[in-house]
DNA sequence: TATTAGTTAGTGAGTATTAACTAACCACTG
DNA sequence: CAGTGGTTAGTTAATACTCACTAACTAATA
């Protein structure tokens, strides 16, 4: 509820993922920020108190939208399998309708800084791991999923993969289709893990 | 047989790396060099033309490093999980000594800007890639390795649970056993792929 | 005495942030 | 309705700092 950002704020929060896409985070500075809105560097301060919390504005709300999103999984009631593969296509779509995301999202070095910066990345890894490791217990429970191996190595598995994938993905400069090769990761993941 | 650097020149790649460790990259300036050596900051230049170049002596040491231990590895005659345990162990061995690896390892988005830096990260990464997707296509052949799954999918899988693990261990400062958890790791990866 | 490895003092560029001011709008009130 | 005070969102100019890097000098040493 109380993440009601003015126009201008929003403003400000989508041309900074824009300019960390393009550019990576060591670009985002508020003159560049400034420059893209085509206001002055001190008309940033009317709208946030400094570049930090420009920051956390932007963690923040990833970190909304990855819980509700997480919240749905759950409730929904279809096999675990197809939840993975839920998950694996939403991530893939996420990051090919909006690159910027992903290198927010891994920018986990950058952070690390800042302990109110670091807290925040540490969480949205941890929504996402909670998540896959709860639907990856179930089925085993379910007997989808074999259970020769602790749901916790299979999460590793899983989302190493989407992550390593991701990366190079981003490292490419979104040379390859990501959705595609994704497809094709999660199939072999499927073939290993189901019962 | 180049990189015959004097001792001075040792002795900055080195805190240089402990830095990048213990304060991230982001922390390694020519000031902090100089006072961990407690020399001034002009005497840098008189071992390194510029920051840059301790950055490519800091890569370039890794890279021969990995090179090194990735033909060792593919001459050696031993089955191909065993050779891709022995990848396991090696880095966890090589990180767990030297942390400051991990994070110059990972820290990709950083060296985007420069094309010398990226184009040496790639390289590197690309080593590994091509030893582990080597080995496994040479297991699959051998019917030591399951080959209903393509093995640059394998590979993905293998490389993607091997960086999550490291990336979690330097984000939680180090705070677990990196062997351990990875040997658990890399069993259930072996249950899943043996044939 | 020529070279090497150090020093002090500085440059210029870039950083986030602040100070001081202003134009535009908006709600009261005489 | 005209004028007053207050708020909002912007401006220009400046501050204080950090960065990589350089010029000029010096002590030691081979």
């Amino acid at each position: 509820m109380m993440d009601e950002f003015s126009k201008r704020q929003k403003e400000i929060i989508s041309v900074s993922i824009k300019i960390i896409a393009e550019k990576g985070i060591q670009q985002l500075t508020i003159k560049n920020i400034s420059k893209s809105i085509k206001i002055s560097e001190p008309a940033i301060y009317r709208h946030f108190d400094s570049k930090m919390d420009i920051l956390i504005a932007i963690l923040s709300q990833f970190k909304n939208s990855s819980q509700i999103i997480s919240s749905k999984i759950i409730s929904d009631n279809t096999s675990s399998i197809k939840q993975l593969e839920f998950i694996y296509n939403h991530n893939f779509k996420q990051f090919s309708e909006n690159p910027a995301l992903a290198a927010v999202i891994f920018s986990e070095e950058i952070f690390q800084n800042d302990k109110r910066l670091s807290d925040m990345v540490n969480s949205i890894m941890q929504v996402n791991q909670n998540m896959i490791i709860k639907i990856i217990k179930n089925g085993q429970k379910k007997r989808e999923i074999r259970d020769d191996i602790p749901e916790k190595q299979i999460g590793i598995i899983i989302m190493g993969a989407l992550r390593l994938l991701v990366t190079r993905w981003r490292l490419s400069k979104y040379s390859f289709s990501l959705k595609q090769e994704g497809d094709l990761t999660f199939n072999s993941i499927k073939t290993l893990i189901k019962k």
